[in-house]
DNA sequence: AAGTTTATTGACTCGTCAATCAACAAAAAA
DNA sequence: TTTTTTGTTGATTGACGAGTCAATAAACTT
């Protein structure tokens, strides 16, 4: 049976089964046996390609952040203003590729990877590295030297909705969601020149 | 040496020590016999106090709860003005009390616990539904119709500093973390007569 | 055709940990 | 003073799970 070539197609497999198990179980707490057998495999074939449990989690971790990354990524590209670049790097926050409860679930239980995992953490302090200076350069050309707080107030808000929408059930409500941080930032934008 | 009337003694001990530990773990992954140990007795004994370490974790999430209920109602009795409680609310939520390296870690992985355990989503749906109230009728006189969104938006700040707070290290700096959600009040409130 | 690399798994090891239990001690009640 | 209640722990059980390994087989190389 053993076709050759299976190794990034069992390693996609085994990312997406993470992420998918982790969102199911809720936590950290899902045995290599489990992502294995979802993604259709022995947990020693899981162990072979990726070295430890450790390794597993963190490949979920930079699949999703580069989901993440290529989503924003899209969106810049069609904006033209500063304020059209900032609706837009919100809207992608919440577009349906990130907002889903399996994602959800993976962040939340990748910001707890993240206090016991260097790796993990350095992966975090990327996303918010990015999404930090995404806002700044469309921030800056309107408010100046309020971008600084502007940026923080923006990303707090943005990430304390991720939080907030695990503890809700449902399928959840990217368009309001997304409302939120909008909501923010044009109360936040009032005094300045359009 | 058994002394009588030990059972609140020792429970409090194990609340605190739980909390401390998974501050210093970062996650839920602390044993009894950690917690225990570091409360000075053997984990057979926080098994006969608590019968099981689900309970303990939800023990010390209430005391967390408590904690921060009553410190905010201690805030609350002393402001008058709708926006002096606003503020009063948003200050006691990063208090020297409340913000606090093991605290904040703690509260990261109780939204974790309350994606398995019913009890603890229930607790965490308890201080939402505080915060939230509170935030709403400190707002309404305000800001009338808009306060619904104005107090998502803010409670959703509040979640996100906590949570990002999580990720940096040194000791938390509750002053600017509150200044952010301060910010985000001004702006909101900015269009409404004073 | 023989040898090497890649794919794959069942069975096993080894450690960890929640929970239980038997046993002992001191205080309180009878 | 016997009995019961409360406090306490060391030792043990039983389960579970990460990681290893030997073995098997198909596919490529020479």
């Amino acid at each position: 049976m053993p076709k050759v070539g299976m190794e990034p197609i069992r390693k996609a497999a085994l990312v997406k089964a993470t992420i998918v198990e982790i969102g199911r179980v809720g936590s950290l707490d899902v045995t290599v046996s489990q992502i294995a057998k979802r993604a259709g495999m022995s947990s020693a074939l899981a162990h072979h390609y990726f070295g430890s449990k450790e390794e597993i989690f963190l490949a979920a971790m930079r699949h999703i952040l580069s989901l993440y990354g290529a989503e924003v990524r899209g969106a810049l590209v069609v904006a033209s203003t500063p304020r059209d670049r900032l609706r837009a790097i919100i809207l992608a926050n919440f577009s349906p590729g990130n907002f889903r409860r399996e994602v959800i679930g993976a962040w939340l239980n990748f910001w707890v990877l993240a206090q016991t995992s260097p790796q993990a953490r350095r992966l975090l302090k990327i996303y918010q590295g990015r999404l930090r200076s995404n806002l700044l350069s469309a921030l800056r050309p309107i408010a100046g030297s309020s971008a600084l707080d502007l940026a923080e107030g923006l990303g707090a808000v943005i990430d304390g909705v991720y939080l907030r929408e695990a503890l809700k059930s449902g399928a959840p409500d990217g368009k309001a969601a997304a409302e939120v941080a909008l909501n923010y930032l044009n109360a936040q934008l009032k005094g300045f020149p359009s």
